[in-house]
DNA sequence: GTCCGGCTCGGACGCTTCGTCCAGAGGCTT
DNA sequence: AAGCCTCTGGACGAAGCGTCCGAGCCGGAC
């Protein structure tokens, strides 16, 4: 993606990363995070809006640590719009084998999975869902709450209703999501609406004699 | 599949099992049974090695119960060889509305189930998640982990000693639980040290190089 | 077109909570 | 007694929380 860079360690791998970013067609996201600023160096095919300098978010995978292992992975992850993605990750190092960047590949399931589910779904009987839905950290709850009602509504974030907002909003509530800290700000951006609104909404589910009418 | 029968119903009913055979291809058998009779009135595509006359065996239909519904299932059976069908069943009526025949339709479930393995299986998480964090309520939760210690310890609160408490908060610290708004006065007020203390030995905690020597 | 009401937005404000620091008060051992 | 360690309440700046306001952006009514 990025036109010529001075980073070696961008031109380094490079080409590795447009290969797999081509091989896996549209639907894989190949980023190279700088490990020391913990920002992203370079990406190529984003499903997302991230770009080079924004911060990587992945915690820290203890490069220190000489018997830590190299590749991590596949691993869940979740968007707000409720894609699933498997990741890989690979810890890069330079010739001295510092590390000094690490690569990841997010492959959206989404596809797979749907017609994964059309063929089991196919005149199967009808059976109870085995989803056990077990527990995970708040961010990962909020993705897969507003990545339900994604799926629920057969809309996309930015077309969401206010009934929708609303919706979402008195779900993570009620799971408590709120009681965390920086949990509102987080949900904000997630939803794409601003921390102004979201409040107001908050403050809507609290408080139903609001201006709503129906 | 019968060249030519002389009964009614299955020169009524023919067609359209001939054409359901054909749509689902080799991993559907089409079977129209005599309800009179509990036999195999005629078979299309047959998956097992059954013929006209064999005896049906499906269970009663209950046709005489009016209330009863005219169509069963999706519902699954299972064959001696290992193979899964969803099968439904339709009971057929003359014009004069008495049942006259059961028609089935048996579909072989495996060549779809194996597709969505694949599909599910493909680039499937295999590692778990690197984040054990938070879930359920922490207020609980810290009061398993106090009450647990108490009983290990065998000392009662007032006399833990600081290595006691040190690991107490690690616990918690390790389970997400001070993620959360509130939490640090909170659990303080429960191990009934200051909340200046909390915050020393969690800055201890994050911090071993700390004063502390041994 | 103009107006208007509803909604969202960013920015700003005051208040609460967080996390750190410090001086003092015990309680150990020596 | 002194020295050392730990806990403590109080105080502080920094950060986060929740609310409010004016400005923009529609979409519908006129």
């Amino acid at each position: 993606m990025p036109a010529e860079t001075p980073d070696l360690r961008v031109r380094t791998w490079s080409p590795v990363c447009r290969a797999v970013a081509l091989l896996l067609g549209p639907y894989a996201e190949v980023v190279l995070h700088d490990t020391a600023t913990d920002r992203v160096l370079a990406i190529w095919n984003p499903m997302t809006t991230r770009a080079p300098g924004d911060p990587s978010l992945l915690g820290e995978l203890d490069e220190l640590d000489p018997s830590a292992p190299d590749v991590y992975g596949p691993y869940e992850k979740l968007l707000p719009d409720g894609r699933r993605l498997s990741s890989v990750s690979a810890v890069l190092r330079d010739e001295a084998g510092r590390a000094s960047a690490v690569l990841c590949v997010n492959l959206d399931r989404g596809p797979l999975e749907q017609a994964a589910a059309l063929l089991t779904n196919f005149a199967a009987p009808t059976a109870p869902r085995p989803e056990p839905l077990f527990e995970r950290d708040w961010t990962e709850r909020m993705n897969d709450v507003i990545g339900g009602h994604v799926r629920a509504q057969g809309r996309p974030l930015e077309r969401f209703t206010r009934e929708d907002r609303l919706a979402v909003l008195r779900e993570l509530d009620e799971a408590g999501v709120f009681a965390v800290r920086r949990a509102v700000p987080a949900v904000a951006t997630a939803l794409r609406i601003s921390r102004s609104t979201a409040y107001a909404l908050l403050a809507e589910l609290k408080h139903p004699a609001g201006p709503r009418k129906d």
